[in-house]
DNA sequence: TTGACATGCAAGCAGGCACTTGCATATGGT
DNA sequence: ACCATATGCAAGTGCCTGCTTGCATGTCAA
């Protein structure tokens, strides 16, 4: 019953992790040092580690997918772990219709 | 920008508690032992305390109203602050459109 | 090759969170 | 009044999680 959706949400539970998504939001393929200096500049500061740790979570949700070039490490969101999330929690009334 | 929406993405975190939701989505007004044989009949069981502790932060989320009524304690599922997350995290082309 | 840049890995620490335990309160039926 | 039912409250416990620390690896430019 509860399958992938459980990383999801605890993914979500974070208030970091919710920013990293929303600085990928606005572009996909972001290293990591580029969304470092963004969190830092947002507010939402933490060391490297600690937003390395968080995309890794992010990862395992499958809320981000991680590429490789060169030495960088490129990031782009995956928001489609949330779209059956979407629908749940809606009214049985106003669920089924067309 | 994380006003309240942090308490319930935290509140959504647990699988208990999104049990919980489950099962106050298919009927309003149950009461706290109701909730618990359901949360023991779907193999989400838990002891009185912890449960009512899980409803606590439901609650605190807006996610769960209560109300008594002589000495029972009954809920009701309130989706309304899901609504504002629905559509958090959709990429900008798909979300100006008529 | 050398050095600077970008990232990886792993152990340790502290706070939070889910859960329990034990007892107190209140309502309704008889 | 009495008792069973239904819930409230608070302190204690163990685990999980976010973060740090320290060092290792890999990549590019000169």
């Amino acid at each position: 019953m509860d399958d992938g959706a459980d990383a999801v949400f605890r993914a979500l539970a974070d208030p970091t992790r919710r920013a990293l998504l929303d600085a990928l939001l606005e572009r996909d393929g972001q290293t990591l040092f580029e969304l470092c200096t963004r969190m830092a500049d947002t507010g939402v500061g933490s060391s490297r580690q600690a937003i390395s740790q968080h995309i890794d979570v992010l990862a395992g949700a499958g809320l981000v997918h991680v590429r490789r070039e060169g030495r960088y490490r490129l990031h782009d969101l995956d928001t489609t772990p949330l779209h059956p999330l979407r629908e749940r929690w809606l009214r049985a009334e106003k669920r089924n219709r067309p």
